[in-house]
Order: structure tokens, then C-alpha cells, then sequence
DNA sequence: TCCAACCAGAGACTCCCAGTCTCGTAATCG
DNA sequence: CGATTACGAGACTGGGAGTCTCTGGTTGGA
């Protein structure tokens, strides 16, 4: 009986929030900004989220979601494709989504938590999949970690986006693969065939932009 | 003429600052509370320093400064020590000092420019040079790109962290170390040597705290 | 038709904190 | 001794997160 939510209102918050955000950059953004772009009131945003920082998970989160496009079959490739789209994102304007992010929950463990298991964790999940199918085919070492491999290939974009010391480019991730791919790699193709295509080729190292 | 710098009230606010960030967390405390803790005026902190967050990395600096101590021969067992040193960092209560930098670095340009220059860049100075020697010694691969090796052995270290999804703790270092390894590695032997007892050793892999 | 329940936008308000200003005092040097 | 400057103490400013209040609008049931 009584009025329901008003989803437009609720888009309009996404939208303008990561709008603001994208070109300010962070934290130059307030609520109020973000309330009076979206023609919204401001109560209307906390009766929603329960703090400016949850506003913006929901935004990148919605940014990220509606990617599940097939990959390339063999290994190497397939976790080219998924460093090069997480490169590209972190240097995209919506890096500075993921910024913030990270910097709040430095400071609220709530924040934290949610960020790692809505956004973190998921972007791993793909990653971990054709990391467990190369294990099978035996393209990648029997005794492989996933999860310390996963570390390996994604914490330096992370960083990258971070501290700033490097960019954040397609070609730095292209650079990073070819150089960690012998740490994962199976050194000796025990009963596998072929895997001959699958390994960096020489063109791979050392051009960056 | 003039009175001139309290030296004991620069050491007393650098102090304070530490102790109560590293206890109570980052951004839980204010200047106010580091004023009266230190015993100072809040006006001689912004006299002497332009920024909250500008107290807190000399506080930092000041802790992991005076450590030029000598390292292992062997490239491997020297980049171990180098990365468990840094697990130990992250995991002591020193890591919060850190954690409150960065954070902050994201907002701050100022800052994350300082920082990189004053923090981040002299961390990996003596982590270059001992890859640099591995490379001399034809134990690492003479095409071996150092500041990419640097991101790649450190940055997991730097995202656990940041991230929280994992302990960082020097069985830690030790696992991604190993891991990490075959990557770096001189396959070919050119005209090197031994470089037997440098490799890791069974034992490194797979027991985690 | 009317009413209860709850949504909405608008904006005033509180609380907190970084950074500034002011004061009276105490060193230091010429 | 006097000019100059740092010092501790604490009042003050500005801005932003989150709350409260008000008025109005929309829904579904009686």
C-alpha cells in the first residue's frame, strides 16, 4: 500500500555519482553535488545506501557486470585478454572510482569488506577459472596456486593504479604476462601435446608506449 | 638572534603520531590528539610541516631508515630476506602508517608524488641493485627487466596490504618468492657456473601459517 | 472517496576535523 | 637589554558527511 522505490531515482544517483567522480577526480566530489546532479534529495540517497562510499561501489559495480564475452581458447591468450581489460579499466576515467574505493576502506572496515567480496573477489573469479582450466589441459604446472598466481599476474596493475609510479596500459600488461608466464608455465609437458602457440612470442617484450 | 627549532618537539610529535595511528588506526586520529599527546601546540606541527599527512611519512621514513645491513650472497636468498623484511613491515602495527599514506596518496597529489620519491622509490632501490648483481652473476636472465621484476615480486606483498584479501606475513614472501622464481631465472646457463643452492628449495613450497 | 503508509525533493541542522589565527611566554643572539 | 622568533594553549573558520524536518505526491485498501 504504501509508494514504492523510485528506480529512475536510483540510476540517476549511479550515474551522476560516477559522472562527478570520473572527471573531478575523488573526494572533490560531495553528496550534495551528487544529490543536486541527479535531481534528487539528499535523504533520498541515504535512505538507499547507507554512506557516500556505497554509492560508488554500486556505480563501479554496475560499470563491471555485464562483461561475460567468451574468451580465447588457449591460456596464454585468455589471460591476456582479461589483464588487457583490467589494464584498460584502471586507466580508463573509471579508475578513479576504484581509487576512492580503496582509499575509504583504508579507513572503514565495513567498506573494505564489501568492496573485496562485490568487487575484488568477483574480478578473480574469471581469471581463476582459465587459470584452472590451463592446469588441466596441462599448459600450466600441475602444482600451480591459483590464488598466489592470481596475485602475481593482477597485484602489479593494482599497484600501478595505486601508487602511480608506472601507467596503467595495455602494454604494461602485455609486458607483465610475458615476464611472469615462465613462474606458471608447465616446464615439462609430462603426458600434453602441444603448446607451442600458446607462449609469449618475441615481439611481446620490450616496446612499451 | 631568533630561539631557534625544538629538536625534541619535532621526535616528540613524529612519536606520537606513530603510536596512535599504529594503535588505534588510521584516520580514527586527529592533530588535536597528536598536539596534546606529543605535548606541543597544534601550530608548531603546522609550522614545521605542511600536512597531517606530511607528519605521518617523516614518521614512517624515520622507522625504516637506518637499515643498510648486509644482505645474503646468493641473489635468491638476499631477495628473500628483502621481501620478508617488507612482510614484517606490512604486518606490524607500522603497516597502518602506510596504509593512512596511501589512502590519503589518492587524493593528495602532493602527497603520492612525495610518497613515491620518499617511501615507495627507496624501498625498491636495494631490491634493484641485488637483482641487478643476480643479473651480473648470470643467476638471473640477462634480458631481465628489473623495475618489472621489482613489481612483480613486491606488488602482491603491497596489495594484501591495501586489499585485505590475504595475510602478508613473511611465509608469504617466501610462497610468492618461490613462485615467482622461474620468472627471473637464467634458464640457460650461458657461461655461469654453479648456481645450485641459489634455486629455491623444496621445502619453500606449500606449508603456510 | 477517503485514508494510511510511505516515498519523494528541498534544505536546515549537527558534528567532526584540518588548517589558521591570536595570545602571552620563553629562548636566543647581537 | 632588546629584537626576533619559537613555543604551548586554545579560539576560530570552512567544508563536508550524515541526520532531521517539512511539505507534497503516489499507492493500495476500505
Amino acid at each position: 500500500m504504501p509508494r514504492t522505490r523510485d528506480p529512475g531515482a536510483r540510476q540517476r544517483v549511479l550515474d551522476s555519482a560516477r559522472d562527478l567522480i570520473c572527471d573531478v577526480g575523488p573526494r572533490a566530489v560531495t553528496v550534495d553535488e551528487i544529490a543536486a546532479a541527479a535531481g534528487v534529495g539528499k535523504q533520498t540517497i541515504y535512505r538507499w545506501w547507507p554512506s557516500k562510499s556505497a554509492v560508488i561501489l554500486d556505480a563501479l559495480i554496475e560499470l563491471t557486470d555485464p562483461a561475460p564475452s567468451r574468451l580465447p581458447d588457449g591460456t596464454y591468450e585468455a589471460m591476456r585478454l582479461q589483464m588487457r581489460r583490467m589494464a584498460a579499466l584502471f586507466a580508463s576515467r573509471n579508475g578513479q572510482l576504484i581509487r576512492e574505493l580503496v582509499a575509504n576502506a583504508q579507513v572503514d572496515p565495513n567498506l573494505a569488506e564489501d568492496f573485496r567480496r562485490r568487487f575484488f573477489a568477483h574480478q578473480r573469479v574469471r581469471g581463476a577459472e582459465t587459470l584452472a582450466a590451463g592446469v588441466a589441459r596441462g599448459e600450466l604446472r600441475a602444482d600451480l596456486d591459483i590464488d598466489h598466481a592470481l596475485d602475481l599476474l593482477y597485484a602489479p596493475l593494482w599497484l600501478r593504479l595505486l601508487i602511480g609510479h608506472r601507467p596503467t596500459n595495455p602494454a604494461a600488461a602485455d609486458r607483465l604476462l610475458a615476464l611472469s608466464w615462465p613462474a606458471l608455465a608447465n616446464d615439462n609437458p609430462v603426458p600434453a601435446p602441444r603448446r607451442q602457440s600458446m607462449k609469449p612470442s618475441a615481439h611481446d617484450h620490450r616496446h612499451l608506449p
